[in-house]
DNA sequence: CATGAATGAGTCTTCATTCAT
DNA sequence: TATGAATGAAGACTCATTCAT
């Protein structure tokens, strides 16, 4: 009981403090501005996390974690390839994409924190794993092509975060659901040729 | 006569806050270390700059006017779209995409700060103008075409630049060439559906 | 339970700020010559006081307000309009003019700051209501003799307070005693005339 | 001609200061400022002034020293003592109440500045001089009338320098033609008296 | 255990005065 | 001589974290 409530409390600091960082940046939002949102007392803070920088660094890792375990998740349920991709398109992509707070934090944040290089390689690796699911023969890692393959999915994949970030901030005179279109779109064409 | 305001002490200034606000972040870099590694006095910066932040905006302004300011020179001294396009590809964007340390910052500010979605627009304007000028038909803004234009140079855009800017700082597998390469494959295929 | 704001600190920031205001003035007393006084750190000026101007605020607002308070008090349990006078006279003047710390504070700041005019009005409504109560009949707004009282009032307020102030400063020839027997001769001379 | 005109300028930083200092205070007002006012360059104030304090005193010494001069000229030429009395109310008085930016500034900084001591002391000195014009007996300095008429005169004095100021800055619901009437009431009371 | 006052190194910025030009 | 950039000590204030209660 008393440690169910303490989970709690915790992603109720999260939470708050997600909201409060992706608005006004890591730096400009002090701890007690976060408790004084949460109405708790300032040591409580210290109770749950070690530190400010290690919300941050919750925030992140938990945020993405949820992400890839919806992801795992989904994909094993699929049937098929066609499915898999699907679900990709229309279920966790646009999850991601709305999750314009968890984006801004990790885009903004400094690389050994938001240790955005891992997520993209554990994302490459996906994408490489459903080619192989789709019988498509394997790349020997000085191979072209993986290097081209690789070099689109980084761009692809930053190009959508950041402007799913853009987005919501600032009148750009294209919405989310053209992020996805474009996905849709891509991975068509993609697919027709190989 | 007194003394005239030293531009090059300006440019200094700039030129370091510029590295030390890309590695360890605007908020991360005090005023102090940043006399400290001028070796001036603190006062010096306030009769440049009248504020820490007012330095941040004019590297970020001053140094994507300077890209712009060459875009446009090389642009107009282009014979032909090929040779525009080419200037692009080999000379602009280059510039740019080694300017990580400006990218670092823009991307990393705030959106106020950095005015991201101007640039993007003026960006934009560019792409049409080129269209244009290449004897496509004009796009009424209602057409979904337009849309789907816009979505795409926002991604590529945002992408790249991202892409650039991990690339130098973590270990991802592929080289500001591989962007090059990747945008290139992107104009040509581009240019032979039109 | 953490520790309990300490009001005898609050207390001592207070005393020690006052009388270093009154000696070199407000702007002549930093902050960190007031808390090496007070031999504490500079982050306890800032639990008690939200900022150095607020210290000022605190000392005039709460030092008037004890005269006030003790004024009410005594004047409530004078059974005569000759008992209230020979308190003010005796008891209540002598007090703010002893207190040369506070009335070089509210003379010296300014007029945002010290509120002279309100305490002002309200020295007049007491003095008004000491006359009705004395069996006078009231003065329409407009009777000039009402002016004639607000002036002197005013001006025999503001001349006590400011020679009470140079008194204790400088070799003026005249003491505190010296006006407390002015303002008996005055109060006297007034009463016959009435 | 060049000496005349540097006295210009110098009356000029005179006036600006003067009005700066009373109505923002003198640690309130940076020199810069006074600089942008005048629209002159900063090196400029220090060929006619040492430092900011030397102007502030320049201000209030000369102001005090007009007041004097002129208080002696239209004295000598009074034919009785009634004359003088004359002039006093109606003339001297009246143009020390109008320039209430230099009571502001004489009243609002130390007395070291200031040296109001010394301004009282002459007043003093000016009354007691009257008094022996008038016939009246000299008063031992042991004499308790002496002190009585000191005390007087000081009270008067700073109470109406400081109505005065209040006057214009603050809705007291007395006017400077008040303080006037008050003034030729007293005299006239006072000479009745003697 | 929960609390929030206490801490002090560190923040950005100011500004009267000087002096190189 | 006139100028205004240069200077740097000093200014008020912040804030993540600790620890006495």
């Amino acid at each position: 009981m008393a440690r169910a409530k303490d989970q709690e409390k915790r992603q109720l600091i999260l939470t708050t403090a997600k909201a409060l960082f992706a608005r006004q940046g890591f730096h400009n939002t002090s701890v007690s501005q976060l408790v004084n949102q949460l109405a708790i007392p300032v040591g409580s803070i210290y109770t749950y996390f070690p530190s400010k920088e290690e919300i941050l660094q919750a925030i992140i890792e938990e945020g993405w974690q949820d992400l890839k375990t919806a992801l795992d998740q989904e994909l094993t349920q699929a049937a098929s390839l066609e499915a898999q991709l699907e679900i990709l398109v229309s279920s966790v992509l646009p999850r991601l994409f709305q999750d314009t707070d968890l984006i801004s934090i990790i885009l903004s944040e400094g690389l050994e924190i938001s240790r955005l290089d891992e997520k993209i390689d554990s994302l490459i690796t996906l994408v490489l794993n459903l080619r192989k699911e789709a019988g498509l023969m394997e790349l020997s890692s000085a191979d072209p092509a993986l290097t081209r393959i690789r070099t689109a999915i980084i761009i692809y994949f930053l190009g959508l975060m950041n402007a799913a970030r853009l987005c919501t901030r600032t009148p750009l005179g294209i919405s989310q659901a053209d992020l996805l279109s474009f996905i849709r779109d891509l991975i068509h064409r993609e697919l027709a040729l190989s």
